[in-house]
DNA sequence: ATTATCTATAGATCTATAGATAATGC
DNA sequence: ATTATCTATAGATCTATAGATAATGC
């Protein structure tokens, strides 16, 4: 992987800074995340990118054909996850819906507030809504969609027409997809209370009355 | 006002359009505000808003400094009739705190999703964090309190603690502000209905079981 | 020989200013 | 004379390519 050893083919970096331990591709995404959530994609120049990667501006085109691309990389990184845990979710019929739900939205707020960059707050980007991104939309909606099958399930859910029933959908969905804004106002707080509360909320949206799911609290 | 007769003062535009009806820096504004959402603030470029506004990039300095002030009073006149009526609720100590919270909730989501434009989707601009728009950031700040009083003043508010207290309102303002986000999925839904349920959704975050707060539905 | 990097730069922007111009007002 | 606009452009970017260079591999 060119990660392992310490003398590496081709000309040395011009500024040489200790090894990260990330291939360079990783290190670009990485250094993209930061840049692209703390000052939005467009104001990004490909200059900052590369640097904070420790390469020079030109060397990034080694690796991907610009910033389009390492954008479309992490939108996708960000929500892959979440769907296959969701479908995982989806076919184990033996739980309760609601619990399922509840675990969905709780895993979800842990991987958008987890790490270390807030890639959530990709999704907002007016950017992300053009063509170039279709990829991307279409797990989103993938993911959705199994928001909605499990709400459906639910008791309460199993009670609401149609029309009501995507409207909760939404809400819920956006509530998770929103708490992205709350996590930035307060980073302080732990991620795992937080996206056990935020689970706790989508259910009492949902019309769900129980809480504290998981037996904790 | 300049807005009324034909005949104006000055060299006459060079590309003239229908009379849009609207002062100069308003029309700056009102391009602006539809490029800015729909684009992205660092993507809009002070071409693009100028010419939208039916003038030359070069004029548009006649009447502001440029796109940060665009910005800046945009998000202002978001923030500023949500305060002013936040206010006069909280003043208002007659009516049971949690109809207040839920009438702040509806109108608020009526303004955000209310107007031509998407206006609160600026919210979300990862520019907006900077210390260019603390003047924003205080307004909202205040309105943000209005929810924390308002939401402690309940009797569901009333038994928690003060950290709890304190995630609940992050919450239910993080399902106010994220609303922008569902409302841009499914732009057909009537407003005021969506209003509506999302305040009820915002009470049930609350604790508060109560439904359909204004007799309807 | 192959590879990963570098330096240099052409071409395409974009912002903000300088100075000219074409109206009305008096 | 005053005003609102225009055209033109200097200076500052930013992207993406061309071609050179400094390592290792064989």
């Amino acid at each position: 992987m060119g990660t392992t050893s310490g003398r590496r083919v081709g000309r040395p970096r011009a500024a040489q800074r200790p090894d990260s331990g990330l291939a360079p591709r990783a290190e670009l995404l990485s250094a993209a995340a930061e840049l692209f959530t703390t000052r939005g994609y467009a104001a990004t120049t490909t200059r900052a990118v590369a640097e904070r990667a420790g390469m020079r501006q030109a060397s990034m085109y080694h690796y991907v054909s610009g910033k389009e691309e390492l954008l479309a990389a992490l939108l996708e990184s960000t929500v892959t996850p979440s769907l296959a845990y969701a479908r995982a979710l989806l076919a184990d019929d033996l739980r309760p819906a609601a619990d399922r739900l509840w675990e969905l939205c709780r895993t979800d707020v842990e991987l958008l507030c987890g790490g270390s960059h807030n890639l959530g707050g990709l999704y907002l980007l007016p950017e992300v809504r053009t063509e170039r991104f279709a990829g991307f939309h279409a797990v989103r909606a993938e993911l959705k969609d199994c928001y909605r099958q499990l709400l459906a399930a639910t008791a309460a859910g199993g009670t609401l027409a149609k029309s009501e029933l995507d409207l909760r959908t939404d809400l819920v969905f956006g509530l998770i997809e929103g708490v992205i804004l709350v996590h930035r106002s307060d980073p302080e707080r732990p991620v795992s209370d937080f996206a056990r509360a935020t689970a706790d909320a989508a259910l009492r949206i949902v019309g769900d009355g129980r809480d504290g799911r998981d037996g904790r609290d």
